[in-house]
DNA sequence: CATGAATGAGGTTTCATTCAT
DNA sequence: TATGAATGAAACCTCATTCAT
């Protein structure tokens, strides 16, 4: 069901001609410029086509219809906060798991206030794009990644609780999300970040030690 | 700015005019039937008259627009969870810490799966209509019910930190929406909870020792 | 099937106040004057609404969509053509056979050519709208009455030849649409109308004998 | 007129240079393909030019416009059952009156209900394309040929009448396309053979009897 | 000659909101 | 006060056709 929601949004054809691929780009940048500048509610795709510099129709030629446009962006943006999750995971490996932990939430922290603006504008977006099936996909990535780096440390004996690992990134996308839409100050966002990985590791403590 | 926005969603009428007058009932109350049974995306002013038995007309003379409808349902949604919230917390003082956080997250917990349906429909609402500025009261009335409740405790020294309280409440609600949205089994319900009330514990000891 | 078709082009909705069935009048007229001055071709709803003096929205109040527009008008069409040769078939009751062919078919072509423009006019839509069903539909009716006229005649020993009836129908309709199209004369529409006489009469006298 | 309409359609190279070409013959095939697939509310330059394996561009670069693809066809299709009708007409000199007839109708009959399918698609299409001077072309070529066939018999002592022959080929026609559209049952299309043949015999005695 | 990306006018349809009855 | 017919801006999307490569 994921997969076939999602494949309605899929690319409509990939440009095969260097024209083509500078076009779509253009587009998906319009997007965005677009969604920033003027929000969702007033996002056409007459308009996203004219700040991209290009007919309605060539937009259709590459998108199969406006979700897809968004879906596109939205699919982009956790793209790049996922990766850098993994990437962090990956870099954290064998270290003590108080600084895996600290390591992870960083890194997603950073991410998302890198993206603030885009951030809070997908908030609205991905309902009704189908961003579910979306943000399933990507907590699963970094499920994975976070297993495999909780794996790697000598003090775990057990295998992690996956369980306990959704739930610290819903709480942490959570929060992160309310503060976000909030429009938190660089101090808030300071104190949120130290305070994430407090959260994130004391409930990791807390979750493991329950399982005994 | 927040009071601005909340301004133009108000009813038309006084409360006591209007709220409880059985038409603006019916009217709300189709609102929620029609977000339920056809989606924020087919939920027209028209559809909502016709389910409630009355014209357009006559809902335009209780709701200055569509957004004020949706606000109205949102507002009462947050209202009840909030009230159950604030009781949970008045029920809960003077008694030992973690009974406190165990009662003031299970409220929550209960008072969201009660509502699961229109809980998850309103998640879609909520951007449109100035649902923000709504979260934002309710958060701060839920935080004040909080800080009471701890402030009542006999283990607590130092007056509550308030920031950690809000982090809380965000991955409270955050944790829960993700899983809302997901649509997870009964089973998966009763871990949330459990778990939910390990991160809160965990997470307010933590914040409470750093604080020294 | 045939039932399922038709249904999608019923009136969206009948009027019930005065007002409604005026506009629902000017609208199907407003159909039929751009259909005959612009074609088929250049029939917008938008054009329709502006001859009509309603605007675009009015009209889709009355009809869910551009087809059942043209569709109604051809239903007019049919049902107003049907209606006469209904009547011959009543009026003819009783007389000799000949006279009996002559005066349905008469009552048939008269009634096309009082209508030659908007006939040509809508054999173009039939096929974009479901004329099929519709055609299915009169032709029964003309059948049937055909049928019962015919058993009114005292030279009639065998039960009417059905199948035969339908193939005189489908040629006398053929003869009569070939005709329209190419645009012919008065003289020309003089001498068809004396044929098509002819051409009934002479196959049905053949195809009653034949079945002996 | 005629001929001005028919000017349009052509396609660009001369007969010489095109026809028979294998892309133009790809494209004409392509065209069928798709038409009788899609059906021709789908069928869109693009989609021809893809299933005939060439691009958009080429596709115009043998038709000056999508009309001239149908047109081809549509051309196509009337020129092979006229030659079939021709054909029987030569070959039916000589014959006796009933014979001839049978012959003629039975070959155009046949020829259509060979191309039951295509038939039906080209009804829907002839409209948009100028059909009408197509078919006022062909239906000259049949009546001629039917004179010729009718002047070699013995029995015939008057010349041919031919408002008679125009009016059988109309009734032919249409009860064909009556029948065909109504997607009759292969029992009935052997019916309807028999019964052409008896319509118009029994009509053209008539209609040379009625001349004295 | 072939390609296929780009064009953009134009069509259909929706729906929040108003106002005469 | 209730009604519901009327409004019309505005959105999405298609597809025949062109032309630079």
């Amino acid at each position: 069901m994921a997969a076939d929601t999602l494949v309605a949004f899929e690319p409509r054809k990939t440009p095969v001609q260097a024209r083509g691929t500078v076009t779509v780009e253009a587009i998906s940048e319009a997007t965005i410029q677009v969604l920033l500048s003027q929000g969702v509610e007033h996002l056409t795709t007459t308009r996203v086509a004219d700040r991209a510099g290009v007919s309605v129709g060539t937009l259709y030629q590459y998108f199969p219809n406006k979700q897809s446009l968004l879906f596109a962006v939205l699919e982009d943006h956790l793209e790049k906060v996922t990766n850098e999750v993994e990437d962090a995971c990956e870099h954290a490996r064998h270290k003590p798991l108080t600084e895996m932990i600290k390591e992870v939430v960083e890194a997603f922290v950073d991410a998302k206030i890198a993206r603030a603006d885009i951030s809070v504008a997908l908030y609205k977006v991905a309902p009704d794009v189908g961003g579910l099936a979306l943000v399933k996909r990507v907590t699963q990535r970094m499920r994975k990644a976070i297993v495999r780096m909780l794996e790697s440390s000598p003090e775990t004996k057990t295998s992690p609780d996956e369980f306990a690992i959704q739930m610290m990134l819903a709480a942490m996308s959570g929060a992160m999300r309310s503060v976000l839409e909030t429009g938190g100050s660089p101090a808030m966002m300071r104190k949120l970040r130290e305070h994430l990985v407090l959260l994130c590791r004391s409930y990791m403590a807390a979750a493991t030690a329950e399982r005994v």
